[in-house]
DNA sequence: TAAGATTGTGGGTAGAAGTGGGTAAAAAAC
DNA sequence: GTTTTTTACCCACTTCTACCCACAATCTTA
């Protein structure tokens, strides 16, 4: 089995230490650990939160992705800048916590609250409150998508 | 058999105890334990209640459809969090029960008598008190749907 | 009907998980 | 080259979870 098979979900409250560590939920750190070096890769995310990759993940989605982008509009140029100068390989410390950048804490307004929710084949990294008032979707907009993954 | 032609059905109820812990009927257990790693996915479901899909029905459903939502559209990010994030893999103990999680309890206002019933290819899990006031609503809709369900 | 098996519920306990802090090595600054 | 700061590793403590055993009530079967 592959670790791209591996699918994250739930979600998770913690909070950042006074030396800025960050606990990894350990449900997660079995895909990262053992076959895969324990290392991931964070770097910043779509809505305001830090976003967290398996290395595979992150070679063959978003490396991959990031290459096929031509370079010739300017707008892609500046979406792939601002992907890969923030990302950052991490590894987990003895007891499954890492060590955000200053820049990606800062960015996502992390301050000592955390909360981590995994989304399929990533891990994003929150501000609670910020979570909590991103715009839920709306019932027609659940319920067309619910076409595609039948609940 | 696959595990996918496993209909689950009737009602059955339990109490959560101390510690929060939720005994599954014992009808519904051979349905998830031995071939199927004894796990099953909990999560949000539509009417203030809790699903959970034995882990093939949530792969083949849920996984395989999100992984293939682009997540370049806000609309589409909204939606696979708000799938995954309350989603849970959760294992029986020696006795058959899951722990739920404080969010899912919170959600579906779980305190201690606890409903199940089976629906299909699912379990879903209610505070009766909900359960009793949805079916009074749906009441005039049933002559209208069995007509195309025959019962 | 009696005996055994199954099921629902409760609780103890060892180990895991989350959190905090000390310290030495490494990096950076002076 | 020395000092200061930062990082990473180690150990310690508390809380929580999962596993184990127990037991009463119900169901099954001989």
């Amino acid at each position: 089995m592959t670790i791209t098979e591996n699918t994250f979900t739930g979600e998770f409250n913690y909070t950042l230490d006074s030396k800025g560590r960050l606990n990894i939920p350990s449900k997660f750190r079995s895909a990262l650990s053992p076959e895969n070096d324990g290392n991931f890769v964070i770097t910043k995310g779509m809505d305001r939160c830090v976003v967290a990759y398996p290395v595979v993940e992150w070679q063959s989605r978003v490396e991959a992705g990031l290459r096929e982008l031509s370079s010739t509009s300017q707008r892609n140029r500046l979406f792939v800048r601002s992907v890969t100068r923030y990302a950052t390989t991490v590894r987990l410390d003895g007891q499954g916590r890492i060590q955000l950048t200053p820049y990606l804490k800062d960015y996502a307004c992390l301050d000592r609250d955390v909360r981590i929710i995994g989304v399929v084949n990533k891990i994003e990294i929150w501000n609670p409150d910020d979570l909590e008032n991103i715009e839920e979707l709306s019932l027609e907009d659940f319920d067309d998508l619910s076409d595609i993954v039948i609940l």
